[in-house]
DNA sequence: GGTATAGGTAACTTTTGAGTTACGCAAATA
DNA sequence: TATTTGCGTAACTCAAAAGTTACCTATACC
């Protein structure tokens, strides 16, 4: 993997990564840690991290040799303020079917 | 393009299909009339549509020869059901932060 | 100091999603 | 009825992401 820099809609897409940020929703886990729960080699879950990190979906702090990854709130924002956008669109939808309503009655 | 059977997260990672989330936000449009917003050929459109569809992102209504897409709830759904799995995260991690302060006090 | 452990990086292969062109079909139009 | 318009599908190319193995570095342990 060339680890490209991707956009936090590209992070969550790949299965893995969810995978991971489930994982990481219950404990903070170093990277062989992560790694015991897929079949893939560790260094491919090494490049998932940096893809999580990098997006700001995790943090990382060096203990010795070890990695710990945290969850982040800054990747999940961004998901988060985009379906905010759409959700207007339902509520100022029902609205709009709400006052359709009332007009007729 | 094979139109795979992609997932909402999948669906929403690249990103023609999300501007087209966008432009159907505004209006509902054909297939042609999203085209033009784009520089690639209509069959590509025409692909990016049908795993809109098969995620629950649109729904399309035939009118004539044309076809109709329309915003559709379900797909947005899966992603916010996902992100407030992790949004129960953070809260509880509030939590636990707030008792950790209030015990100490 | 030597060895095991935790992890990163490089180079490469494989997979697959995104795009194209060519073609076909049905509905509208002349 | 012939033609144009709106759209789908098939077959293919291309690019890039995902995975691999091999190798290297640094910390911990004996």
């Amino acid at each position: 993997m060339a680890t490209p820099k991707l956009d936090a809609f590209q992070v969550i897409g790949d299965p893995s990564r969810r995978k991971m940020l489930m994982l990481l929703s219950a404990d903070s886990l170093t990277i062989n840690s992560l790694a015991e729960n897929f079949q893939m080699s560790r260094p491919a879950v090494s490049k998932h991290v940096k893809i999580l990190y990098s997006a700001g979906f995790i943090s990382i702090k060096d203990v010795g040799r070890e990695r710990y990854c945290t969850l982040q709130k800054d990747g999940f924002e961004e998901l988060q303020a985009w379906l905010a956008y759409f959700d207007q669109f339902w509520t100022s939808r029902f609205k709009k079917l709400e006052n359709l309503l009332n007009n007729k009655a």
